[in-house]
DNA sequence: CCTCCATCTTGACAGTGAGAAGATGTTTCG
DNA sequence: CGAAACATCTTCTCACTGTCAAGATGGAGG
């Protein structure tokens, strides 16, 4: 086998790093991030207490490492969305369907990517993934041919900025309860498109003012 | 004195349970929400460990009162905002302006705000101010004299509904480093206006597609 | 074989939330 | 006035957590 334990692969117990990755997502899942545990991470995964000090350093780092994955998860999906042939509205609306989508399908994960900095976790990996979901939204808007965005001031990305803000925060808002939409699902309503509808998502300017 | 110790006034403490919320808010604002203890709250209140459970039962109570306290704040400023001889954009940037304006002001707060289903805390007085945000938002943003909402599902709550997940967004968006405006102050930018400009408040319909 | 080193365990410590039992002052009512 | 009833607060205890130091374990390479 090749000469590269650099990951922290096949060691005496496989692979830890990846096994304690799951465990703690499980965790994560079951007992929300206010609840979490390493320590009941590492018993799922069958090693000692501290066991995950080598691979992630303590608390911040598993927890950091569990969101970078996730952030990469998101980005992923957000990359595969199959959007030819769709006009910008309709990439909209599909963009976001998947953004909320995931948001729903992983409470805990969602949770856990935007409290990060509150966990003083800041890793270049996390920061370059969270920029990654940034080009993902604004490629899929304005269309893989448009020109890339020259930087994050780009006054092009105005738009995706937007869509973004838009988007998380009804995600945010309706899983906390503040937004009603009559759903028992609260995601799982037609409002957030209804919304997209007011948003000028072509970056030219809006409808006079009466 | 009266016969109303209902609010838990005026006891031996004087009023520990508004010493113990000033005290509970110097440590969430000192060390962040996942570094929040409510026994050097009680300590820096001078009160023994235990005090804070005849007040608030437990932990997620305590946070629970100060999220509802925040809440109430949050409406307040948003209620007494002078509104009078605006337009409808105006109105927008200035209610989207205070929202801002409170979150970088009160950041750990904040963000204590909108974790309270995490913490498996329900009381009708956090969610009857997190509803009362809703209408002061949409009373600011349709003005004094425009009906008010039927329901939560009213669609006449549309445009307020898209605005404050904007908004709402944004700020998260932003305080977590994920929207770079730039600014030395992640909150301090005129992102937020130029953003809004894209949104059609007046909840008539978008402009036709191209 | 034998040393080096990444990996993992054991044991300990301070800190936390929560509960039980009791002390202390306040109110109420005979 | 006095005694019970009560709200309020303290002390003690327990299980649990994150973190650290020291040592055990076993593969890799000289």
């Amino acid at each position: 086998m090749g000469k590269e334990p650099l990951t922290g692969d096949q060691y005496h117990h496989g692979n830890l790093r990846a096994a304690l990755l799951d465990s703690a997502l499980v965790v994560l899942t079951d007992r929300g991030v206010a609840g979490f545990s390493m320590r009941e991470a590492a018993r799922r995964a069958g090693v000692s207490q501290s066991a995950p000090k080598h691979h992630f350093g303590d608390a911040r780092g598993l927890l950091g490492a569990l969101a970078t994955r996730a952030y990469r998860q998101l980005c992923d999906r957000l990359e595969s969305l199959e959007l030819a042939g769709l006009d910008a509205r309709g990439r909209v609306t599909r963009l976001a369907g998947e953004y909320v989508a995931f948001a729903g399908e992983n409470r805990a994960l969602f949770d856990l990517m935007w409290r990060m900095t509150q966990f003083d976790f800041t890793a270049p990996e996390l920061a370059e993934q969270k920029h990654r979901a940034l080009l993902a939204l604004d490629r899929g808007l304005r269309g893989e041919d448009a020109e890339p965005p020259t930087g994050d001031t780009d006054p092009a990305l105005l738009p995706s900025y937007a869509v973004w803000s838009l988007v998380h925060g009804y995600t945010t808002l309706a899983l906390e309860g503040a937004i009603d939409s009559g759903n028992p699902d609260p995601l799982n309503s037609d409002l957030l498109p209804t919304m997209l509808a007011l948003l000028d998502v072509t970056g030219s300017q809006p409808p006079g003012k009466p």
